[in-house]
Order: C-alpha cells, then sequence, then structure tokens
DNA sequence: TTAACTGTAACTGATATCATTACAGTATGA
DNA sequence: TCATACTGTAATGATATCAGTTACAGTTAA
C-alpha cells in the first residue's frame, strides 16, 4: 500500500489534535517524519477533496474543514489509494487456448475487487476522531 | 500486494483443473504468463507448506497434494504474501515529543494489522476449488 | 549415460517509492 | 512596495522492489 494513505491520515489527525486546527506544511512534515514537499503533495489532494482548507501566503498553512468523526479512514483510502490491492501484475492471457489460462485474470480482477471492498468497509468502521482516541489511549497506558 | 500470491493461486488453480493434477514449471510458466524459475520459486514455497510435492527429474513436476476445496486463498495469502498490506514506510517517530507523532505508529500499526485480519478472512472463504469454478462460470458466458 | 526435470542463487532492466531541490504564484505586514 | 512566509507543482536523484532471465548443481527416469 502506497504510504501516501498514512501520511494523509497523521495529518488529519494532527490537525484535529491542534485546538485550532491549523498547521503548515513544515509543521505536519515534522510530525510525520517526512519532507514539506510531499505533505503539500498530499494536502492538496485532500483539499480537492473537500477535507480541508489551504491559504496560500505567509501565515497560510492547512485547515481542517472537516468533522473529525464524520472523516473515515474509508473515505480517506478511496481518495489517496484506491487500487492499491491489486497487484500490478497480473496472470493468465486473455487470448490463450486454454480455459484457465485465458480467464484467470478476470477472475482474479473480481476477487481483488471484492477483497478491496471489504477493506473500504473495514476502513469506513474508523473515523479520524477514532484514530485520535487511539493515540491517547496509547499515551495513557505508556 | 506481490504477484507471488496471485501466481501461486493460478498454479493451483490450474493443477486442479488438469485432470491428473501435475504440470511441469514449463507448462505452469506457459499457463500463468511468466518465466519457469519464477514458477519453481513459487512452487517450492507451496511445497514446503504442503500443498504440493514435486517429483526432480525427467518426467518430474508438480502435483496437487491438498483438496481444492480445502485450500483456501487465505491459506494462500498468509503463505505468500503476508504483511504486504502494511505500507513498508510508516509515519511518525516514538522518540518525539508530540502526543500525536509518538503515537502515531503504533496505532497505525495495529489498524493494518486487523485490516489485514479482515482481508485474510475474505480470503478464507475463498477454495481453489470455488475459483476453478468462476473460471468455468466466466467460459459458460462468454 | 543422457535427457528432462527441480532448487536456488545471481544478475539485469524496469518500475515504484521517497527525499530533495527548484521555482512560480500568493498573501501578509512593515 | 518590498521582504517574508507560505502553497502548488514539476523535476531530479537515490534507493528499493519487482519481474525476467541466465546459470548451474542436484536428481530421477529411461
Amino acid at each position: 500500500m502506497n504510504s501516501e494513505f498514512t501520511i494523509a491520515v497523521h495529518s488529519l489527525v494532527y490537525l484535529a489534535y491542534l485546538p485550532d486546527g491549523m498547521a503548515s506544511s513544515e509543521m505536519l512534515a515534522d510530525n510525520v517524519g517526512t519532507h514539506s514537499a510531499r505533505i503539500r503533495k498530499v494536502m492538496s489532494i485532500l483539499r480537492k477533496s473537500g477535507y480541508v482548507a489551504t491559504r496560500e501566503g505567509a501565515g497560510g498553512g492547512y485547515r481542517l474543514t472537516a468533522e473529525p468523526d464524520k472523516v473515515t479512514l474509508g473515505d480517506i483510502y478511496r481518495v489517496m489509494a484506491l487500487g492499491s490491492l491489486m497487484p500490478s501484475w497480473c496472470s493468465g492471457n486473455p487470448d490463450m487456448d486454454c480455459v484457465v489460462g485465458s480467464n484467470m485474470k478476470e477472475v482474479m480482477f473480481g476477487i481483488f475487487c471484492t477483497a478491496e471492498k471489504h477493506l473500504e468497509s473495514h476502513f469506513d468502521a474508523i473515523t479520524i476522531r477514532d484514530v485520535l482516541g487511539q493515540i491517547r489511549e496509547c499515551s495513557d497506558c505508556g
């Protein structure tokens, strides 16, 4: 799976954690542990999907516009990583004579699609607020 | 996801399809659409896991030893691709001060683990015989 | 003894991934 | 208006992973 999904979730959780829900790409990059340019790329997608608002210029940055208990990991998955379950390489060849070889590609495609649907519905049950909650539990225990 | 999972499933289905359940790496490679050395690598793992028997030497090859309706894609997934759902790169850093940054790695790890468990139980419901059945349906329709 | 196999490692080229640089565009405030 | 501090985006480079291929030792049947 592409790590942009993780970066997106982390960033949204961090914004939800901050009292004013605002941070620059530099602050997010520090917290996530990557380069600010990468954060900007991910956040740009989240902006186009309506989860954050951005403000360019001095004092600008990113602000969470969606409600943390409304946005699910499923939403983020669909935007950032849809199709990542299926391997890029697939076996079989529709043109060959053998029943197995010629139909395997289609059958495996279907299997991966339903598998991904299952994955999505699992992620649909986890909100950004849930993740933030788990993080607070972590810190209480440790 | 690694395509060795697909190769393994395809190979087992093909063996289950053949009347005598036997094929050489060359035949499997033709059907799957890859190189025989790659087939041998995958089949070697399946042999160690007890799903096929191999015979070296002239007239040798691979023979399905497990029952097609007992072996599930979940079994194959666990052997060939366990852990492939989690991205290699993960965000956060346990040593940092921030509650979010320091605990995110652990929380996301847990989320990916349960997600993978869900994926496994989805795959557990599909047997090699089921896949072969879907292939025959495909060929009936087309 | 030869031919036909598997087992396995090594190498190559292609592709994916992440880090980094660069710079244009934009907003703020002195 | 000008310096400063941001985002947006493309390009580049480094590294890892993946798939194809070659090579060869070991094994078995005829």
